[in-house]
Order: structure tokens, then C-alpha cells, then sequence
DNA sequence: AGCAAATCGAGACAGAGTCTCATTATCAAA
DNA sequence: TTTGATAATGAGACTCTGTCTCGATTTGCT
């Protein structure tokens, strides 16, 4: 996939939160940055680690109040990995729909995007009565490295 | 999908505490009847409080105990459809790979196989380099309902 | 500058799930 | 059937992610 525009992605926040008559805050704009700053899928505690690199005032209650309208504006996806929090992906508008693969021995992601699959779903949804409105798939698998190593060095690749 | 054998269900299971030297308690008892007397998805709270009801003394240690051996026997399948809890499948064995649409306006769950998917995903994981070894397709959608009704009367249906 | 409304941080709170530990139940062997 | 090693139990403390409250501050607009 290629490099997206990260500056395009932050004023296109920018204009949301002045379209909902949202303020520009300096904590936002530390949050926003950091946001738009990565291609890495993070957690909302790795959120405001590193928020705070940039703004130590910026709490926890914040950047939790912030991550639904990085959401809402649909420019940073919210994910469910089977762990117990949930993972932001903030290159998300750039690759709508794209999903993921696990490698459930070293926890190594792939993305992956597939019209065949969109048209697949938009097919089976559509014969059982619904309108597909957003979609998640998830596949547990295990990597060729891991199956040549034949045994599991967790997070070692 | 046509009705599946319960009683075989429940007898794997207790198969497989022996093949593991695990002990078949009461309280086991009381949750493996229960799981496998359901078709219904299930939290593990909801078990707990159907358990309880054969057995008083039930306690949310041994459910939460309990679920992780029924899922690792395959009986069981443990999902996320994006709230802050597990919902847990006992339909399972019967359905494999089976997965589902989730009306965002109702909470209507429909679930669905599909040959096509699975070696879509087959395909798709063999190109990266991995090979499947579980999956989970979420699909959040509209249903016709809902679309005629025009407006969210949530659970109404 | 001056004001109303949005936003803030701290920390209390909530809910799902895990862990500890003293006690009890299981089950195979004697 | 007793016995004993050990698996399993319940109660509740605890952890972790995430939400809510509230008094104090900041923003954006005139
Ligand atoms: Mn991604
Ligand atoms: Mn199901
Ligand atoms: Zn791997
Ligand atoms: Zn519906």
C-alpha cells in the first residue's frame, strides 16, 4: 500500500470538529498529532503515552473522549482483535475496508484488501434481507516463518 | 440449519475432561447442561445465572473456569461483536466457520455459511504466506425492517 | 476585554474478567 | 470402603479498560 497523505487526514479532522462547532484544543491538536503521526495500529493507553510526549497535560479522560470522533469522522477505525481493548488503526480512510491477518504464533499483522471479498458480503447480505453498513474480518492464522521454525518464539520475528 | 445432537455435544465434552484428568464436578455438570441445552448465544454472566438455576451453587469463578475448556474443545466458539463482553456460541461443532450479520438498529443476529468465503480466505491468506487457522467475519448492517420502519425502534422486533 | 459554552484533569466509579487461598470434592489405588 | 494426592471449589480482593462527575480552565466570538 502506498504512503498516505497524513497532513491531508489531520485538516480533514480539523474541519470536522469546526463542522460539529467542536473547539480546537491544544490537548486535541497533541492527540491529533500523534494520531495522524503513525501507520501503527496502537491501543488508547499507547495513545496518550505518546500524546503526552507532546503535551504532558493531556489526560487520560480526554483522549478517551477523543477517540470517537477520530472514529465518527471515519478517518481512524476502531478494531476488536479477541485481546480485552481495542486497537485504533489511523490509516483507515486511505484503505477502506482492508482487514487483517494474524499470525497467532508471533502476533505478526497483515493487511490485506479484497473487492472479491466486499462483493462476497455485499452478496450474502443482501440474500438474507440486510445492507451491509461496515464489516470486520478477522483470520487467525500461522506464518510460513513460524511453521519452518516449527516451534513458537513468540514476538521474536 | 437443522437441529443438532446436544446429547453428542455434551458427551464430547465430558471426553475430553478425561482425556485431559479433569475432574467431572457438579458444578460442571451444571454448566455443560446448560451450554449445551441452548442454541442461543450466551455471555458468560448469562450463564452463570442459567447454571445457578440448576445449581445454587454455581460461582462465577468456575464459569469463567469453565468457558475456556469449552472453547478449547472446539464444542464451544467465543466471538466479539464490539461490545466490552465475549458472546459465546454453543452451536458451534454443528456450524463451523459459520459466521454472522448483526442488524446495528435491531440487534437482530442472523448467521450464515458460505463455501465461497471460505476459500476466498483460503486463497487470499495462502498468497500472504500464512495458512488459516480460524476466522471471524462481523458483518454490521440495516435490515429491511428497520429500513422500512425508517426509524430505530431498538429490540422492537 | 468579556461572556457562554466547550473542554479540561483528577479521580471516583463501573463492569468484565482474573487471581488467591483456605476448604472441599473427586477418583483411583489400596 | 477407606484413603490420600490433587483437582476443583467459592468468596472476594484485585486488575484492567473504559466512563462519568464536577469544579476549574480555555476557547472562540462579539
Ligand atoms: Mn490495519
Ligand atoms: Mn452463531
Ligand atoms: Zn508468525
Ligand atoms: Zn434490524
Amino acid at each position: 500500500m502506498p504512503a498516505p497523505d497524513r497532513t491531508a487526514a489531520k485538516e480533514k479532522f480539523m474541519a470536522f470538529l469546526e463542522e460539529k462547532n467542536l473547539r480546537i484544543t491544544t490537548q486535541r491538536r497533541a492527540i491529533v498529532d500523534t494520531v495522524f503521526g503513525t501507520d501503527q495500529h496502537f491501543t488508547a493507553e499507547q495513545l496518550l503515552e505518546w500524546a503526552r510526549e507532546r503535551d504532558e497535560s493531556v489526560s487520560r479522560a480526554t483522549v478517551y473522549r477523543t477517540l470517537p470522533l477520530l472514529t465518527e469522522s471515519g478517518l481512524v477505525h476502531e478494531m476488536d482483535f479477541g485481546k480485552d481493548y481495542k486497537i485504533y488503526d489511523p490509516n483507515y480512510a486511505d484503505h477502506p475496508n482492508h482487514n487483517h491477518i494474524i499470525c497467532d504464533d508471533c502476533d505478526k499483522i497483515v493487511e490485506f484488501e479484497s473487492n472479491k471479498l466486499d462483493e462476497l458480503e455485499n452478496e450474502i447480505s443482501h440474500k438474507l434481507g440486510f445492507s451491509v453498513k461496515s464489516q470486520q474480518l478477522r483470520i487467525n492464522a500461522s506464518c510460513e516463518e513460524m511453521k519452518k521454525l516449527g516451534e513458537c518464539k513468540n514476538k521474536g520475528l
